[in-house]
RNA sequence: GGGCCAUUAGCUCAGUUGGUUAGAGCACGGUCCUGAUAAGACCGGGGUCUGUGGUUCGAGUCCACAAUGGCCCA
């Protein structure tokens, strides 16, 4: 006997007593440990910070995460799943600031950064317990007892041996950034934390500059006899011809600016070498502006003079506008410090005797806004750095960290916006100024203070990602994305455009950067282990007990080994996206004690996380596998999109429409959130959540395949039926039609996840419980509730408990709790020897000898045909439930014809009706006596004529429904037997008469008889075609 | 400002290599069926397949541009 199984059901409490189960007898070690020796299938946990409630976005991964190392264990691999926990970083700093009410480091500082870091270290696990009850309650298996943790000391000494790795390789140097700067707050900003700051209604100035080409240094003499030498004719034609052109008159090249608090860092100006620019011709002066911009710079209908290309210009020199030597500010050459990663200051182009302001060719140069001539300044912007570096412009940077401008200027002393109103007025008095006017555009701001963000060059260590750019792109061939277009899209573009990687944080809670310098002589190290360390000279600082955090290792010193000095860790710490990254190796403290757990699961096989990871982790993984060991680091990835509320919104706090998982898992059940989050659009889509729709997951699936279930145990029960016996059954068409689906379904399930699908898989596995439950149990009821125990009873049995048990195994991976429920009472209850659980079965197989396609085709058809028979009815107006003469069809082929004959018997029951013919001709068309509904070629119709038989048959039928409807409302037990009592016209007693036994044996009613209800049977008064019957049923008490 | 993705019924989504009448579920209205069903069937309303061009005998599908939304980066 199987366990009686209501087809009222509380998911959540059945997950609930699986949870205690799996718990209890240790299901998902011994799922991993059962596979021992088998080939290992890795997944690599990308991991989250705890220190926040988990959302409804991080079930999705997490889902996903699950449901391939699920089905991979099924399939026979050995896939153990370690758990890990991102705890660094700045977004960790930044709750612990907003607790202590913080604005800026300095406050950090004074505070004691012990202290802060002891707030840090506690905080990342506030939210530890509910992330730990999320992940088991939605049934993600992973070993949550043996975490990696990144801020353990074992952790962080792997990272060290990383960097140090690279270090030995020359991979890694020191070098300028171009950061979002807080003059107020006195510390970069974070991309993120930029991103929360844009306003797009910012005032600024806006001005057109005049930049005087150097005229005065190119007539000197014999100098463009040494600019041809020096740098080709090209240019020294161009300037010979400019000269000519010219004649005495200043040439100016004009640009804009929104910032001109920058100007005075100018080392450059671009263009766009493959437009057009016009010289033209004014009284005292000729100014150049590109062509295209003429109109809105205010130059329309003015004289051109010439026009030349963009690359005719590049070369060109001009006048600085505030020449840095005369204002006392440091200027170096940025070419030569690319050379020896550190700034040389104070080249004296003067001395030289010839300006280094060019203008260069520039792709980033628009024509959408300004004069088509860029201003530079390395200092201040990205692009204008990397212009620097490149082309080996000069460095000018004269303002501090607190946004004061620097050096001998009438405006120094002054903050950055407020000189903006001196320098113009400056250039005005000096005419370079052309023209001066303020613009609303957006412009980032600090998202704590307000204060405008600058972008400054700062010192940052960098890894030479760079140099590796082909392996990173060729090891990118050798994954496989889901969705395919992240790999040659959003992330084989970034690799394309592969830049250094800047690792070091100005900050506070990390793993603190393993390099040590001397103050003496700038002799730099870096430490690989813990062991190197100890063995340094002189070795002070070291406590017990050890911690690899600040401030503990900033007090560590030792002897520099070139001179008498001492060496200090230099001051930063490492970008947190370099701990997740080093996972691979660092959560097994390779290479200290790494037992081989390492090379046993590099590459991982699988991974999965959200689209903005393509920069994230994806990256940090990609890019140290590839640095250290040459290889890439995973072979598939799941990428998935981003969760939105029901409206499309972004899930914010601060909207207030964030999903709680835990209202979700406590009204609908893990399973339905799972097999929503599944099936409901593939894994790369961008997905609205509602949880009307996991309700409908419920209902639609669950609860189908549920009664689907309940149905056969409610059935086998009665009968006895043992799934063991050895009674070879006599399968009908019904049964070789489900199993024939069942199978196909089995290699399309197994195909689909193979591909990383879970959501195709899935879906096909909806469209076959559907099939099994309104086709295959509504078909075969009859079946399963006949009196006689006969081998088509057996056929049924057997062929729908096979169906169950195959799609509870089909279904493990992806609704493990229901699945388990359905297994354990179908095969574990009757098979002791069965496996414990059905997560630790294999994966079924597709027996490919059982599908018949023909007979899939036909099924198809015969259903196509009855829905064309119900809808002829419908428009008729005879219900179902009156038997009709005959059916007329009209199918596409002969072939058609044959196949939709062997399923007559399904149709005629189906559709009530006595006989099928086939039309001959081409349409049915308005035959006399039919009802005719069609759909395409297919055509059928059925005949609306009644004789007083099929009236009669109808009655009968209708008298079995009411009393069907009295015993259910009577609380009847399914195989109670009744007496049936009923009082009606003569007509009625005629039918009840004839068809006495097919009333009996429908009803389970051991008489009928022709008398008033006696005392305590349930009576009913009701209306059949017009006449009035009283029924009564009374329960048969022997 | 740049890149990627999406846009098909009120909502959520399918739609194969371009090929008859663009489908399903939910929701709505109606009818039917039912002793497994919280379900199911049938009918109905609801579509300029986001728009504009182009390629083609033929475009929801391929190409270009645009719009809207989302993400990433500025």
């Amino acid at each position: 006997m199987f366990q009686l199984v209501s087809s009222k059901v509380s998911f959540p409490q059945l997950e609930n007593r699986i949870l205690s189960f799996w718990r209890e007898h240790h299901i998902f070690e011994k799922s991993v440990a059962a596979r021992h020796g088998a080939t290992r299938f890795t997944l690599y946990e990308g991991p989250p910070t705890a220190n926040g409630s988990p959302g409804i976005h991080h079930v999705l991964s997490r889902v996903f995460k699950d449901v391939i190392p699920r089905y991979k264990t099924m399939k026979g691999y050995y896939a153990p799943r370690k758990a890990g926990w991102d705890t660094h970083g700045l977004p960790v700093e930044l709750e612990v600031e907003k607790m202590l009410g913080f604005s800026g480091k300095a406050q950090i500082e004074d505070y004691g950064v012990a202290e802060f870091n002891a707030h840090c270290r506690e905080s990342v696990f506030n939210y530890l317990g509910e992330w730990e009850a999320m992940t088991e309650r939605i049934g993600f298996w992973l070993d949550m007892e043996h975490p990696y943790i990144t801020l353990d000391n074992s952790y962080i000494e792997s990272c060290w041996w990383a960097v140090k790795q690279l270090w030995d390789k020359g991979l890694i140097y020191q070098g300028y950034k171009v950061t979002p700067h807080c003059p107020r707050c006195g510390t970069s900003l974070s991309s993120h934390e930029v991103a929360l700051g844009y306003r797009d209604d910012a005032e600024d100035p806006s001005v057109y500059i005049k930049f005087k080409v150097a005229k005065a240094v190119y007539k000197a003499p014999g100098f463009l006899e040494r600019l041809r030498k020096g740098y080709g004719d090209r240019e020294a034609d161009f300037v010979k011809w400019l000269l000519d052109l010219t004649g005495d008159k200043p040439v100016y090249l004009l640009a804009w600016t929104t910032t001109p608090w920058t100007l005075p860092g100018n080392t450059a100006l671009a263009v766009a070498d493959d437009a057009e620019y016009s010289i033209i011709g004014a009284d005292e002066e000729y100014l150049i502006s590109a062509s295209a911009r003429l109109e809105q710079v205010g130059l329309g209908g003015t004289h051109v003079v010439a026009k030349v290309n963009g690359n005719d210009l590049v070369g060109l020199r001009y006048e600085p506008l505030f020449d840095p030597f005369d204002f006392g500010v440091t200027v170096s050459r940025m070419d030569i410090w690319e050379k020896d990663g550190q700034p040389s200051s104070n080249i004296k182009w003067k001395q030289l005797g010839f300006f280094n302001y060019p203008v260069v060719a520039g792709g980033f140069v628009s024509m959408e806004d300004g004069t088509g001539i860029v201003h530079m300044a390395p200092a201040y912007g990205e692009v204008d750095y990397d212009a620097g570096a490149r082309s080996g412009l000069d460095f000018v940077h004269p303002v501090d960290l607190e946004g004061k401008i620097t050096g001998g200027y009438p405006f120094s002393g002054k903050f950055v916006k407020e000189a903006d109103h001196f320098i113009i007025q400056d250039l005005k008095l000096r005419g370079l100024l052309y023209r001066s006017e303020r613009i609303i555009h957006t412009y980032p701001f600090c998202w704590r203070c307000e204060a405008p963000l600058l972008y400054y060059a700062k010192r940052t260590w960098y890894i030479r990602t760079s140099v590796m750019k082909e392996a990173l792109i060729s090891g990118n061939d050798k994954i496989n994305w889901y969705p395919e277009h992240i790999k040659y899209g959003r992330f084989g573009d970034w690799l394309e455009n592969n830049v250094d990687w800047a690792f070091s944080r100005e900050r506070y809670w990390g793993t603190p950067l393993n390099i040590w310098r001397c103050s003496g002589c700038d002799n730099y190290e870096c430490v690989g282990s813990l062991d190197e360390l100890k063995a340094k000279p002189k070795l002070k600082g070291l406590a017990e007990p050890l911690d690899l955090h600040r401030p503990f290792v900033d007090g560590i010193t030792f002897a520099c080994p070139k001179c008498a000095g001492e060496m200090k860790r230099q001051p930063e710490v490492i970008d947190c996206w370099f701990d997740s990254g080093a996972m691979p190796f660092a959560q097994w403290h390779y290479p200290f004690e790494d037992h081989g757990n390492f090379d046993q699961s590099f590459p991982a096989d699988f991974i999965c996380e959200a689209v903005d990871q393509t920069r994230g982790w994806f990256y940090s993984l990609h890019a140290i596998s590839t640095l250290l060991f040459e290889h890439h680091c995973f072979k598939n990835v799941i990428c998935l999109g981003h969760v939105l509320d029901a409206q499309g919104e972004k899930m914010s706090k601060a909207k207030g429409n964030v999903v709680d998982p835990w209202a979700v898992l406590d009204s609908y059940s893990a399973d339905a959130l799972r097999w929503y989050l599944i099936t409901s659009s593939p894994a790369g889509n961008v997905r609205r959540f509602s949880s009307d729709m996991v309700a409908e997951a419920l209902r639609n699936f669950l609860l189908t395949l549920w009664n689907t279930y309940s149905f056969f145990v409610t059935y086998a029960n009665i009968d006895h039926f043992d799934p063991k016996s050895a009674a070879t059954p006599s399968p009908s068409d019904l049964d070789n039609w489900i199993l024939s689906e069942l199978n196909q379904l089995i290699a399309d399930v197994d195909e689909g996840l193979g591909n990383y699908d879970p959501t195709t898989a899935g879906r096909r596995i909806e469209t076959f419980v559907n099939d099994l439950s309104n086709w295959y149990v509504r078909r075969s009821r009859r079946r399963f509730w006949k009196s006689q125990s006969d081998a088509d009873k057996l056929a049924a049995y057997t062929t729908l408990y096979h169906c169950l048990v195959a799609s509870s195994k089909l279904l493990a991976p992806f609704t493990p709790f229901v699945a388990e429920e359905i297994y354990q009472n179908l095969v574990r209850s009757v098979d002791p020897r069965a496996p414990e659980s059905v997560h630790l079965t294999d994966f079924p197989t597709a027996d490919r000898a059982q599908i018949d396609k023909q007979l899939i085709d036909a099924t198809r058809l015969a259903m196509v045909v009855c829905s064309l028979g119900r809808a002829a009815r419908a428009k008729a107006g005879i219900k179902v439930r009156q038997p009709l003469s005959g059916v007329l069809v009209k199918v596409r082929s002969a072939t058609e014809k044959e196949a939709l004959r062997r399923l007559a018997y399904q149709v005629l029951d189906e559709l009530n009706v006595k006989e099928m013919e086939f039309a001959e001709g081409e349409v049915i068309g308005d035959k006399p006596g039919y009802a005719l509904a069609a759909d395409g070629d297919y055509q059928v119709a059925v005949a609306t004529e009644l004789s007083p038989e099929l009236v009669a048959e109808g009655i009968a039928r209708e008298v079995v429904r009411r009393l069907q409807t009295m015993r259910r409302s009577a609380g009847l037990d399914i195989t109670d037997y009744i007496v049936t009592y009923y009082q009606g016209e003569a007509s009625v007693q005629q039918v009840m008469a004839k068809f006495a036994d097919y009333i009996k044996q429908e009803t389970l009613s051991r008489q009928l008889v022709f008398e008033p209800p006696p005392d305590g049977s349930c009576t009913q008064k009701h209306r059949i075609l017009n006449r009035e019957v009283l029924f009564g049923i009374k329960k048969e008490t022997s």
